[in-house]
DNA sequence: TCTGCGATTATGTATGACATAATAAAATTA
DNA sequence: TAATTTTATTATGTCATACATAATCGCAGA
């Protein structure tokens, strides 16, 4: 009894190491595939949606047919849809099926950029990021500025003390006043981007994680900047800038 | 056995059921709530994620367990998990469960920038935004650049002809060189994020869609930009590549 | 022409079943 | 007893089916 039910295991066994041996070799001719069967309908799918033929507006073939023509069940096809889905490349309604959208590239971005979910180092570099798109931003401000732009502005900052010593680092009021600042870049891909940035930010300035201290001083201020931007020339304004933001920049380097 | 738990699932249906209808009596109430209930299920779990006591490496309970007491299905909770799986913020392994993971924030932005799929606004906008990171990135290259650094750009600029007016646009070399000083800033993060980028910017480039034509003299060369890193300061620099971008930038402003 | 009502259809949700892989527990062997 | 192999367990992965729901179409009637 016991022999029996040990070959019949046995003999299992090597029946299902074959099958395996064999997918393997499949696997090898075929190229890299450490993929489980979701991703490679979703990179099949990938691959349809980027092939050109497509455009914006088009739709795909409905759940069942794409099982069919795939060879897989429903809910594989669901699966990798839904990822297509969540990264907006398309969007699906009833009975319409799926069609293909122009995909909001930061839009699923704000759930994943979390200050208790991403690592030190991340965070460090995103907070750079800031500084860094802050500063190389001159030449998209100075050519779509408008008037009112810089009344808003000097709106936002008529009620900051004029002292460099004596202003306090306000949260408020620095979003505001550089949250405009993207607004008047006219590009809104890089103020999305800013939105999502700006909370890490916030976290990494408050947090531990920089090791030198914050510094009170600022040597230009908002209002400083302004003025740059009413009367001066890019060149100007990235250097103020610079300055402007020299609390944090000192932060990063020793 | 059986019986009772068929039994006491059964109850816990209709009570779900109750709850739901309760809902959306709410949902009339408060006002237009679009989400459906993985939506929901799904932020519910963000939520969890972010909610600060859990921290990366943590497991979620498992899914049949989430689908008892959120009271939804499976399928429900799969698919709100497999959203949050796209996202990267958790991977999930058999027999383990769910763990919460650092999440590499542009992992699957790469599948939605698309030259094809982006709408034309935001084409424009991804091209601006290369520009604006590589004039803003001063700082961060002239305090983490090395001597091998500077051989290695060097090295990559060697057989650029050092008249402008001849010096054509190649790609691989652009890529090469500017692709280089990303690595210098240290932030890898940017530079993935550049990597991205790149075939969005070269299409944008290319095609049609920016009115003026490309121009082909460069005012300062990459032999130039080097010579900056190695003997200037940021300020420097940061007008060097505003200069040197010119026939980027050009384009985008009439 | 327009409105409203059913019929249709494709996705959304629920349920049950089994496969697969990773782990824990148990049993065997040295 | 320790190490190793075998078995059992467990949670996700995949499949199949059924029904709910909402959007759309066509048709009837005003």
């Amino acid at each position: 009894m016991h022999f029996i039910k040990r070959t019949i295991f046995h003999t299992f066994t090597i029946k299902f190491n074959m099958t395996i041996a064999v997918e393997r070799i499949q696997e090898k001719l075929k190229g890299i595939d450490t993929n489980s069967l979701v991703d490679r309908v979703e990179a099949r799918l990938v691959e349809l949606l980027q092939s050109r033929q497509l455009k914006v507006g088009d739709s795909i073939p409905k759940e069942i047919e794409l099982a069919e023509i795939i060879g897989v069940s429903r809910t594989v096809i669901r699966e990798a849809l839904l990822r297509l889905r969540t990264m907006g490349l398309i969007e699906s309604r009833k009975k319409k099926g799926a069609v293909i959208t122009s995909p909001d590239i930061f839009g699923n971005l704000g759930k994943s950029m979390n200050p208790y979910l991403l690592d030190d180092n991340t965070l460090r570099e995103v907070f750079e990021l800031r500084l860094v798109l802050e500063v190389g931003m001159a030449d998209l401000l100075y050519n779509r500025i408008t008037k009112k732009d810089i009344e808003d502005l000097r709106q936002i900052v008529q009620d900051e003390p004029t002292d460099a010593e004596n202003r306090i680092f306000n949260v408020n009021h620095e979003i505001a006043f550089h949250g405009k600042l993207y607004e008047i870049s006219g590009n809104l891909t890089m103020r999305k981007f800013q939105k999502m940035l700006l909370p890490v930010f916030e976290y990494v300035h408050e947090s531990g994680l920089l090791k030198k201290p914050a510094s009170r001083k600022k040597f230009i201020s908002h209002r400083g900047l302004v003025d740059i931007l009413e009367n001066g020339s890019p060149e100007m304004f990235r250097n103020a800038m610079r300055n402007h933001l020299d609390n944090h920049f000192a932060r990063l380097f020793e």
